[in-house]
DNA sequence: GTCTATAGTGCGATAGAC
DNA sequence: GTCTATCGCACTATAGAC
């Protein structure tokens, strides 16, 4: 088999959840599209509330693992952090699906907190590290640093959500520069 | 009656959305809790998505109420701009339920982008009036109005959110200035 | 692992008396 | 406007054959 059940059942969830809400989407129906029994899914994925947070899980590490960056190097930060958001904002503009299912997910009651609080620091662990260091070295602004981090998140979703609501300007030169440079003056020293 | 019927329904509905989600909240639930029957609730609104759609239409009319401003002055854009920013951010620390419960309806599908569009444009006209007017007078940074609107909004959003989640630092002089600095900052020219 | 069939539950909404 | 009573449905999850 190309790809296994499993798989097409996260593939088939994905699609439905984020065209009609993850509540409002049965178990049923995402079995119906994925061309397996409804057991299946039971069989592979104890309780609805499995599979979402599965497939959350998942699309995070993915996400992590793409964009994950080597380290800080000591020389030109604005670079490194360009570069670091263009691979992010990439991911999510290539992944418009999986980008608007975490937001949809992030509401998902069963979805605790304390998860999504790991996944959070697994994906921007590196953040936190670079604008500490950038502190230091006194190229970023001396503001509080879980109010910088909180704001850099928003800033990023902000504007992962404006190029997968506006695909044509995703490509767009003025609009890419112009989101990253908004970004960084709020940040830079 | 101190309060109607339909506004104890009202009332205690944010609160078990809030706390539960909006789908994982029975109408039977908000029923009881709020001391009416079953069927009065029906009484008042048509359906359980009327009961939402009303819930949120009233805190943004309340919100645009409370927060707008009187229109641009000439002199001390940043002046304007952190009074709105400050209203604004009060209404939303004083107002948590009703904040986060926003959050949450614009994930819930019955609430159309229409809708949305068109109470964000009362909520935020003002704001484009702002930065159209500040980047004719070189204040505002000349980049995408689009982009800048809202990239304001989820600032705004972000910033809410931060201070809703840590209230001990709603009235810390250091955490407020400095959240509207870091917004600023992105915008001025 | 995958299927069919169905159990069991809780929900949104209605009918009709007062 | 408010209540009680209840209908009908859609859903999650299970049982058991293959």
């Amino acid at each position: 088999m190309a790809v296994s059940k499993k798989q097409k059942i996260l593939d088939t969830a994905l699609v439905l959840f984020v065209e009609q809400g993850i509540h409002s989407t049965s178990t049923a129906s995402i079995a119906k599209a994925s061309g397996v029994a409804n057991g299946t899914l039971f069989h592979h994925f104890p309780s609805k509330e499995d599979l979402v947070i599965s497939l959350y899980q998942n699309l995070k590490q993915d996400f992590a693992r793409q964009v994950a960056p080597q380290g800080i190097a000591s020389e030109d930060l604005k670079q490194q952090a360009k570069s670091a958001w263009d691979k992010a904002l990439d991911w999510t503009i290539a992944n418009p699906l999986r980008q608007q299912f975490c937001l949809q997910a992030v509401h998902y009651q069963p979805l605790t907190c304390q998860l999504q609080a790991k996944v959070l620091e697994e994906e921007f662990g590196y953040l936190r590290k670079l604008i500490e260091y950038g502190q230091q070295q006194k190229l970023i602004a001396n503001y509080p640093l879980d109010l910088m981090l909180d704001n850099c998140h928003g800033q990023f979703l902000t504007s992962s959500s404006f190029f997968i609501n506006h695909p044509e300007l995703a490509e767009n030169p003025e609009y890419r520069e112009a989101a990253f440079e908004i970004f960084w003056r709020a940040l830079k020293a």
